[in-house]
DNA sequence: TCCTAGCCTTTACC
DNA sequence: AGGTAAAGGCTAG
């Protein structure tokens, strides 16, 4: 199956599935392999051309978020040179809407650890404990079920390479699945409410409640603050705070208030798409070090 | 091969 | 209330 994007309709695959938002998909030749919500499929981009199989239309465009008027969303986020450098670099990179259910397990796991460490542990979940898929000729292994880790033991869990983490992830998967946790609530509750639930679940601080919010929830002025974010407000926003403050913030973690002044920084600055804002500098400066 | 710094932070405890 | 140390181990250099 095929469509063809308007050039109003910026969209690249590679940068979407690069940027360090999703974590689960493979690249071989020049397609692309994903597995979402119990189905894999393929797909691959040549120009404004999008192919793929296995799937539907209408779930490409919901997943990738292609009925979003980028350009339009570009043009608000636009503030400064260096966000439109960004912008400009990584044209047509969107923000997926991942299984909130995943995207939940997964930023616990993502706290304190690298990226190929996170994909590491993610492979090592799915294999272990979801259900195996061929497809093409290649094996493919569906994200846990929250009932499957709920039920997992700890010993087991922790060969996954889930360290601390272990606990976190434990105890979220039986809440949702003791509480038959309905993530798509969360869609119609305004961001701060949401926000709070996130946080409830144990190993969810204020970072991975917003990273889910942002991924997978379709909230899109959560504005995630990562080592990378600080970085970069450090460097190019640094006017916007007192002296006082970028002194405090520039060697150790975030304190939680430190979190949410910098948090509502983004949010006020970018306004009501401060997460496309956000992965745009994060995927920027990333890959400037 | 070994070593070290750093990692898309949260929690428990002062 | 606000700050701080510990958490476990992988990865990149």
């Amino acid at each position: 199956m095929k469509i063809r994007l308007p050039s109003s309709c910026p969209f690249n695959l590679g940068f979407t599935l690069c940027c360090g938002q999703v974590f689960r998909w493979e690249k071989k030749g020049e397609w692309w392999y994903g597995v979402v919500k119990g189905k894999v499929f393929k797909i691959r981009q040549r120009g404004h051309e999008l192919e793929f199989e296995n799937i539907d239309e209408d779930f490409i465009r919901d997943y990738f978020g292609l009925n979003e008027d980028l350009e339009k969303i570009a043009n608000q986020i636009a503030k400064d040179r260096n966000i439109k450098e960004a912008l400009k670099e990584f044209k047509g990179l969107r923000i997926v809407r991942q299984d909130p259910w995943e995207c939940l397990i997964s930023y616990i796991c993502a706290t304190y650890k690298n990226i190929s460490a996170i994909k590491h542990m993610l492979l090592n979940l799915s294999q272990k404990f979801g259900e195996k898929v061929t497809f093409n000729g290649n094996e493919f292994y569906t994200f846990p079920v929250p009932a499957r880790l709920a039920t997992a033991t700890s010993t087991d869990l922790k060969k996954c390479g889930l360290g601390y983490r272990v606990s976190y992830v434990y105890e979220t998967a039986k809440k949702v699945h003791e509480n038959v946790f309905d993530f798509e609530r969360l869609r119609n509750l305004p961001y701060e409410k949401a926000k709070k639930e996130l946080a409830n679940f144990p190993g969810v601080g204020l970072k991975v409640a917003d990273c889910v919010l942002l991924f997978s929830l379709g909230k899109l002025e959560a504005f995630p603050v990562d080592v990378w974010i600080k970085r970069a407000i450090l460097k190019f926003y640094s006017k916007h705070f007192s002296s006082d403050f970028l002194e405090k913030i520039g060697e150790k973690s975030l304190t939680s208030s430190q979190y949410a002044k910098l948090n509502m920084f983004g949010r006020s600055y970018f306004g009501e798409y401060a997460g496309y804002a956000q992965e745009y500098l994060y995927h920027h400066q990333r890959t400037q070090q």
